[in-house]
DNA sequence: TCAAAAACAGGACAGTCATCCTGTTTTACA
DNA sequence: TGTAAAACAGGATGACTGTCCTGTTTTTGA
């Protein structure tokens, strides 16, 4: 814990091999594909360590078991992915449902020019996971938590500005949550994006309210 | 094809086994519980029949692959229990959105007193199952669709009865099914039921417009 | 009653799984 | 430069996995 040497822990020399941040990221890239395309269970470390170029006794270095690995999936790439693809747009955007309606709608869009649904990586992980480890259960329900949190922070933030008076930040925000979620795993399901425009255009209309059509913008 | 013996296939006489149904009853109960409680890689055949109390042959006899196994639990315990849980009590409803919001409210209800969350079934194999193998993914997404099918029909009975002038049947279904699907993995995840009370009041709140408050009930 | 088919028993099989082991190489730091 | 630790190589291992096979029993239908 305390530094007693002679305080320089100075690094020398960066590394200089060919991947700058070693084998642990390569190994942590590929089993965040692998737990979202194939799942948990279907992916073998064997196939791990095949697409990741990687040998038996080095992924055992970084990760010694399959447990720890997929719970570094989860804390370090999965959280981040909510950040990055909710969490922080919902924080930017001009108000909590237009964070919303604007996260839903580059979603549909980026999928229905990939072509294919792989689902949400967070529902994929919290469905194969949660019920068999309480480690995996709780890392999963805390991301779930920071997700809503975040929807509902926002309705707070709109409500200091005056808006949304009617609206409960806690159930907007679980209605939000629960609607992309459900949509993802329709989509998935069925190969199709349709469900998540009919979500979408469902949750503008009902829960917009009696708001019939907004003509001027936030600044 | 055709009968041609004699026509009188008459049954002579009724099993007298202990199991009125035999072993494939009894396996599919097994394997429906495990699928749900552990998913599907997570259970094994040895498993199963060990709980079952059946041996490899008799497994065998009956389903001659694991995935057989899984397809019958899909479309006979599945889909019965979505048409149980939801389809039914939807067309027995006095309107679309009384009946949505009837088994939400019995669901949220059954798990409070449940004490723990196990998930939507449909669900659960879906996202474990729709990307692996094409025959799961579509008899997975029969069953999604028939369930949003139901809650459409119902919604244009009520418009033929004069009411949800101005709701989208189709978005409507997608809507209700995709928060119905998300609140449970939320709810499973965080092995807690307050998240299906939110979404069931937000739903009820933000969808239902601009009635403030029903007063008179229905006939 | 009698043959054929279905239902079941129980183990064999080859393959896969995650983990762990002992070496060797590379890096960090004084 | 010397040394200890970290990073990596590569195979060994034993416990499962799903499937299939050969018998035996029970049921079915005429």
């Amino acid at each position: 814990m305390s530094a007693e040497t002679t305080a320089r822990p100075k690094a020398r020399a960066k590394k200089r091999t060919n991947d700058p941040e070693g084998m642990r990221k390569k190994v942590l890239d590929v089993a965040e594909e692998a737990f979202q395309a194939r799942g948990y269970h279907a992916s073998s470390m064997g196939d791990l360590m095949a697409t990741a170029g990687v040998t038996g006794g080095a992924l055992h270095h970084h990760f010694a078991t399959k447990k720890a690995l997929a719970l570094a999936v989860i804390e370090e790439r999965v959280a981040a992915a909510v950040e990055e693809t909710w969490i922080a747009p919902v924080r930017r955007a001009g108000s909590a449902r237009e964070g919303v309606r604007a996260v839903f709608a580059a979603v549909a869009a980026e999928l229905e020019q990939q072509g294919f649904v792989r689902g949400c990586p967070l529902n994929n992980l919290a469905h194969e996971l949660s019920l068999a480890d309480p480690d995996f259960r709780i890392a999963l329900a805390d991301i779930f938590s920071a997700w809503r949190q975040a929807i509902a922070d926002k309705i707070r933030a709109d409500q200091q500005a005056g808006r949304e008076q009617g609206t409960d930040p806690q159930r907007f925000a679980a209605l939000a949550v629960a609607t992309y979620s459900g949509a993802m795993s329709m989509a998935k399901t069925a190969q199709d994006t349709r469900v998540l425009r009919d979500c979408l255009m469902a949750l503008e209309q009902g829960v917009t309210r009696r708001r019939r059509r907004i003509l001027h913008k936030a600044p």
